[in-house]
RNA sequence: CGGGGAGUGGCGCAGCCCGGUAGCGCAUCUGCUUUGGGAGCAGAGGGCCGCAGGUUCGAAUCCUGUCUCCCCGACCA
């Protein structure tokens, strides 16, 4: 993409209102902009972002076996009526009315909803297990949105739900997206720490938040170094990782004596990412779903249900991976994987150079973002450093005079001066 | 909802106490000179000072109301 064609607007300060790195950096490199309180505008390259997570999320949840769908963001009221959280939700729900008076709801969540269109068609034990999930805007009029899109009152989340005829089931479940989980934060480049959340109606060791380790995170948590040290692609990294010690403070508190010896008990702030609660038949009861058994009974599936906020780890990541000069994509979710920079806008040989390394790196299917705008060398450095791209290939007319090109990477900070085929093989990787 | 703060060209801010018809830096536009890490000179455009009332000869400035946004606290992906 040429940045002639597309839509960055990139700020050179920090603007008023933006307390955290994650938040001014996002304003800055020109991903969103904010519309209302807790309420953004996603630009071009915020969009691609989302789109980067969205596609691994997605893909860990195939692997899972869940099925991707797309439920409404508008609920009629009476489904909720139905669970009784109409009531129970409160203020947090955005309650609406259409033309004819019918009342509506923007959805928080969508546990009514597919339960209601599962029920409708599964009658027999055979219909299940059933795990499906949609990745969808959520509403929740929070008491108080902040730090941009980490506690936005509109976000993106994927929300996954399960349906078992018994408990052995769900816990099966509940342990795929709960690995499921591990391998998607693994795969973003985020270090993420599953911490036992207050548990639900059924008790036990059935709810995880997963936290991201970050100074500004919104949690503090207490947990056994020995976590870091589960590698997450063992067989057993589930049962070892629910087996280890991880709390949030508040819990923590109540614990009246952690097994955890002072010294390896670690005490850090977490963004929570990652939720995932098995609570039974809350829903599957309150709303009459009843299923056939083999010998001819009726049992209400057990649920489980497993949310990933997808915006807020866009969030999540920049606070995990910047510096001063700007945000330092990991390549998965990078917008862009290439910054072109073109030194010399308007020089004939810096331009044939810069356009003739555009086509080879397209055609090999490296994204790349074009700087081809009549600007100065030093702003280009900086516009695309605050972007943050994994690698930048810069082309002046000095290094074109003797067949070069720079190649930069973000992260690492090492250049080099290579022939434009050895730049496109370089950050081809 | 309780407590604090802020709304002034696109962005960041000053002016407000002590009313007199709006200013600075960056950005933008034009011209010239520049050109390898946020260029220089000259010129130009752009603001019903959040909104509504009030006080006054006169309001960005004082008074009242209202809306919006931010921060701290109780809640959440």
């Amino acid at each position: 993409m040429r940045m002639s064609r597309t839509f960055v607007p990139v700020l050179r300060e920090t603007p008023a209102g933006a307390e955290i790195v994650s938040h001014q950096l996002m304003l800055r490199a020109g991903l969103i902009r904010q519309t209302s309180a807790g309420i953004y505008a996603w630009l071009p390259l915020g969009q691609r972002v989302l789109q980067k997570i969205a596609d691994i999320v997605r893909r860990e949840q195939d692997r899972a076996g869940a099925a991707e769908m797309l439920m409404p963001t508008i609920q009629p009221a009476d489904l909720w009526q139905r669970s009784g959280r109409y009531e129970a939700y409160g203020p947090e729900m955005l309650r609406i009315a259409d033309r004819g008076g019918r009342d509506m709801i923007y959805g928080p969540t969508n546990e009514e909803m597919v339960t209601e269109l599962f029920m409708s068609e599964a009658k027999s034990y055979r219909d299940l297990p059933k795990m499906l999930y949609h990745i969808q805007w959520k509403f929740r009029d929070e008491v108080r949105p902040r730090f941009g899109i980490m506690r936005g009152r509109e976000f993106l989340m994927k929300d996954a739900y399960s349906f078992d005829v018994d408990e052995a089931g769900m816990r099966a479940s509940y342990q795929a997206q709960f690995r499921a989980y591990l391998k998607t934060f693994a795969a973003l480049g985020l270090k993420a720490v599953p911490v036992r959340a207050p548990s639900g109606p059924i008790g036990g060791d059935l709810s995880h938040e997963f936290h991201v380790l970050a100074d500004t995170g919104e949690s503090a948590i207490f947990y056994d170094a020995a976590i870091e040290d589960i590698a997450i692609d063992a067989p057993d990294a589930v049962e070892r990782l629910s087996a280890t010690y991880a709390m949030e403070e508040e819990e923590h508190a109540k614990v009246a004596d952690c097994p955890v010896p002072e010294d390896r008990l670690l005490k850090r702030r977490g963004i929570e990412v990652g939720h995932i609660f098995a609570f039974g038949i809350k829903y599957t009861e309150s709303m009459g779903f009843t299923v056939q058994t083999a010998d001819g009974g009726q049992v209400h599936p057990l649920m489980g249900s497993y949310g990933i906020g997808v915006s807020r780890l866009i969030g999540a990541i920049i606070e995990a991976s910047h510096d001063d000069d700007g945000i330092i994509w990991p390549a998965a979710v990078a917008p862009y994987q290439v910054g072109l920079i073109n030194l010399r806008q308007g020089d004939e040989a810096c331009d044939r150079t810069c356009d003739d390394l555009y086509e080879r790196l397209s055609a090999d299917g490296i994204e790349t973002l074009y700087d081809d705008r009549e600007e100065r060398g030093g702003a280009k450095f900086a516009t695309m450093d605050v972007i943050g791209l994994p690698w930048q290939v810069i082309v002046g007319p000095r290094g074109v005079k003797s067949g070069v090109v720079e190649v930069k990477n973000r992260a690492t900070g090492e250049r080099y001066e290579l022939s434009p085929e050895d730049a496109v093989a370089k950050v081809a990787g």
